[in-house]
DNA sequence: AGTTAATTCTACTAAATTAGTATAGTTTTA
DNA sequence: TAAAACTATACTAATTTAGTAGAATTAACT
């Protein structure tokens, strides 16, 4: 299951999106309109900012905005950044790769096997939307 | 990410899968084999046997032993009583489905969106696998 | 120019939940 | 009687979610 933190970043970026012009948004619009708490939206959106997605202005009249179109924005990044690994397993993973100390074997590890291919395709469908192709 | 819970649980299966006959074969066995804590494996056999999956003999030559073939358990079966919901958020399952209280409209949620279709598909490959296609 | 209000940013804390492990026994059966 | 599954519970550690307090920055107003 995804964590909050991933879901509520995925609808404040969407919020962002489906805006007519790309003028800063103040965190508490976004957290009213999206029932989010203020101030976990506010290390969402900085996460966010921190991490290429999100550019900030401070002081009256600030707020956060898209940095790049929302069809350039991958959801596989975004996912990334807010949840973690794609794979379901370390040792499935590509890009968080790591060992499970209790396998002896990966190549003949069943669970192993299942979870890389369910990664795949996890994959190929996050890789294929962009943040446009969920928000509209 | 799985639980370890779901990997050792599916690691287990797998054990069994692969043995050549269908006696019973003890906890301890299996625990020292892949590396599993010995109290944590009992409480997921135990899981798996309620469930359905396992039979168990218990007393002296006892153990835990597959209640059907193979090819006739379903990895997206023996996923739900692990792991759960295979969806990744619970307004994009089927068996487990829960509205979100912070959505106002769930045909407009993108995340929701996004979601539903990276459920259809990770579906699609736990049912068309059994542990027999894993195992083997 | 200086003050004020609005806003992001930073750091710390805390509550709640979950995961994983450990302990101590009871029951069943060869 | 010994070997095994079963039951219950309690503990620890990690993670997630959220809250508190204040610093830094900026725009607007006087």
């Amino acid at each position: 299951m995804l964590s909050k933190k991933t879901k509520y970043g995925i609808k404040a970026l969407t919020y962002l999106a489906r805006r007519e012009n790309n003028e800063p948004v103040q965190i508490a619009e976004i957290a009213k309109s999206e029932h989010i708490s203020i101030k976990f939206l506010e290390s969402i959106l900085l996460l966010l900012r921190n991490s290429g997605f999100l550019g900030a202005k401070k002081g009256k009249g600030g707020g956060y905005y898209l940095i790049k179109e929302p069809k350039d924005i991958s959801m596989a990044k975004v996912y990334r950044i807010l949840e973690g690994p794609i794979a379901l397993l370390p040792c499935a993973s590509h890009n968080f790769y790591e060992k499970c100390d209790d396998c002896d074997d990966e190549a003949t590890c069943a669970a192993r096997r299942l979870m890389t291919e369910v990664r795949d395709n996890t994959l190929k469908i996050l890789e294929s939307n962009s943040l446009a192709d969920i928000a509209f």
